[in-house]
DNA sequence: CATAGGTCAT
């Protein structure tokens, strides 16, 4: 039988997924001798990691005396499809240590897939001493097309890198890479949900629209997304009322987004509706459900989905779902039965189950439990700030002022020290940025008297400043300082001064906010009659009228 | 021979 025979055969089982006709043709070929001859055994190759037989390809690859950059590039890739990311970097350096090859687009792109599936494009790949991370290969590789770019640029959104991601995708137009294709894209969308930068989102928005891409279903979902993330829920929800076709993705997104938003009926009601017109939930949709539930206290409504994703769907629930119930119950006040549900599931519990029993023990006054809980936390995440901060807090909470101490030493001791908290605000195609305590802004005298009226209308409205959010050791009139220039104040001030009257004020903080900033801007919010929208580290509040979303709950 | 999208908790 002739070899281009046997190509067209293997190509045939590559496409059709036949394991065993890849065996078959592999054995067959073994006897005519033709089976280490190129380009026979990279088919054979490609044909094995497409039909999912990761360890035949690599024992066959062993085996090969000369192998080429497709040899590698199909051997990486089968164990990107394996799902076993770590091998395809381990044995890539071996492409140059033991075959002097060098890395082409190809295998590029699949190393990159498995750096970005393991979250770690920027930390190097490579091993045995050599510094090197994705961008540095990149520069040196001979051929650049889109799928090198592409790949660069999603790996970099996966890998939590959404700026250099978006610097990325900019250089790669002005390189004159016009080809955009809906993949990258959609990557750039979800870049921008990442950092929340709804003006950059909004201009990417209309490239979209201008390459024709609006009615492609996973730009739109991409979009919804973003658009929510970008706390403009309205926007989401109008690109999710003009899509001419909705999957279980689509749906998800909504009902998170509004979930989110504090809009739990409106969550709520979007799954009625999503089952009603045939969509089957997954069990993403019930993570946003079941959270849903939690801001507004539908415990019963809660139950009954946590089981209906069993019983109607067969979805078994994850330590995620777990999450969430526990953090319906606990929120609710069944701290028991919240216990008993950390007893009798199937994980261990992490740190979010920990983290949510500890945020509904602090809500509900149970220091006991909370301080348990936090010292459990702190044995499992000794190096990250915010647990000590919630503990201190607890303590705080139950006014006991000598464990607040306490916790300031034990981070002194430890060397833990309190990230910067910063918020973003846009206004115009301009980023403006405020660190807490800053006093260098040119417009600070203007911020200062405003926030300084704000602060005496807001005292005859009855606010009294809740210092025990500040850990450090100070005089009390020294810690109300400290309040009055958190961050969040500085951009609400700023907005205020210089955004368009009457638009909502759109604020974006890397930390959470703090429990005096929150009752100060719900204040605002009524004194000022704006709208502010603040995304904190992990969730969003819609300040209007006095109240907030998050039903001061966070 | 290759590149892709959504969720909770902190």
């Amino acid at each position: 039988m002739p070899a281009s025979h046997f190509l067209h055969q293997l190509q045939l089982c590559a496409r059709r997924r036949t394991p065993s006709t890849a065996k078959r043709l592999h054995a067959q070929l073994i006897k005519t001798a033709l089976h280490l001859c190129v380009p026979l055994p990279n088919t054979l190759l490609d044909t094995y990691g497409k039909c999912g037989l990761v360890e035949d390809a690599l024992h066959l690859f062993d085996e090969m005396p000369h192998r080429d950059h497709v040899s590698w590039a199909s051997i990486l890739t089968a164990h990107n499809q394996a799902n076993m990311p770590h091998r395809t970097l381990s044995m890539f350096p071996a492409m140059f240590e033991s075959d002097g090859l060098q890395p082409d687009h190809f295998v590029f792109a699949s190393v990159v897939k498995a750096c970005s599936s393991l979250g770690a494009v920027r930390q190097g790949y490579a091993r045995s001493g050599r510094k090197s991370d994705a961008f540095e290969m990149f520069e040196r590789l001979p051929v650049k097309n889109l799928f090198s770019w592409t790949a660069l640029i999603s790996g970099l959104v996966q890998s939590g890198h959404g700026v250099d991601a978006l610097y990325l995708f900019i250089e790669m137009r002005r390189e004159g890479v016009h080809i955009v294709d809906p993949l990258v894209l959609s990557s750039i969308v979800g870049a921008c949900a990442n950092l929340a930068v709804l003006e950059l989102g909004k201009q990417v928005h209309s490239l979209v629209i201008r390459l024709g891409y609006e009615s492609c279903l996973f730009i739109s979902n991409a979009l919804v997304d973003m658009y929510a993330k970008c706390s403009d829920i309205l926007a989401a929800k109008d690109i999710f009322g003009r899509m001419h076709q909705r999957d279980v993705v689509s749906w998800t997104s909504i009902i998170v987004g509004a979930a989110q938003h504090g809009q739990a009926e409106k969550a709520l009601s979007l799954y009625d509706e999503m089952v009603a017109v045939g969509i089957k939930p997954n069990e993403v949709t019930f993570v946003g459900l079941i959270y849903a539930c939690s801001h507004v206290g539908l415990v019963s409504k809660g139950r009954a989905l946590f089981r209906s994703m069993m019983e109607d769907y067969g979805i078994s629930p994850s330590l995620q779902h777990y999450t969430c119930f526990l953090d319906l119950l606990s929120r609710s006040g069944h701290l028991g039965e919240a216990s008993n549900v950390i007893d009798s599931m199937p994980f261990e519990p992490d740190e979010p189950t920990w983290a949510a029993l500890l945020s509904a023990c602090k809500h509900h006054g149970d220091t006991q439990t909370g301080i348990r809980v936090a010292d459990h936390l702190l044995s499992l995440k000794p190096e990250d700030p915010s647990t000590y901060i919630l503990l201190s807090n607890v303590y705080a909470g139950a006014r006991m002022w000598e464990n607040v101490a306490e916790v300031r030493k034990l981070m002194a001791a430890r060397e833990v020290k309190k990230k910067p908290g910063y918020s973003c605000i846009d206004i115009g195609k301009e980023t403006q940025v405020f660190y807490a305590g800053e006093t260098s802004h040119p417009m600070k005298d203007e911020m200062f008297s405003l926030l300084k009226d704000l602060d005496a209308e807001m005292r005859r409205r009855g606010y009294v400043p809740d210092s025990s959010f500040v850990l450090h050791d100070m005089e009390h009139q020294e810690k109300e300082r400290q309040l009055f220039w958190h961050s969040e104040r500085l951009a609400v001030a700023y907005g205020l001064l210089k955004a368009v009257p009457g638009t909502v004020i759109r604020i974006v903080k890397n930390l959470r906010v703090c429990g005096d900033c929150h009752t100060v801007l719900k204040f605002i919010s009524s004194i000022v009659k704006r709208d502010i929208v603040v995304r904190d580290a992990t969730r969003y509040h819609h300040f209007s009228n006095g109240e907030c979303s998050c039903n001061d709950f966070w």
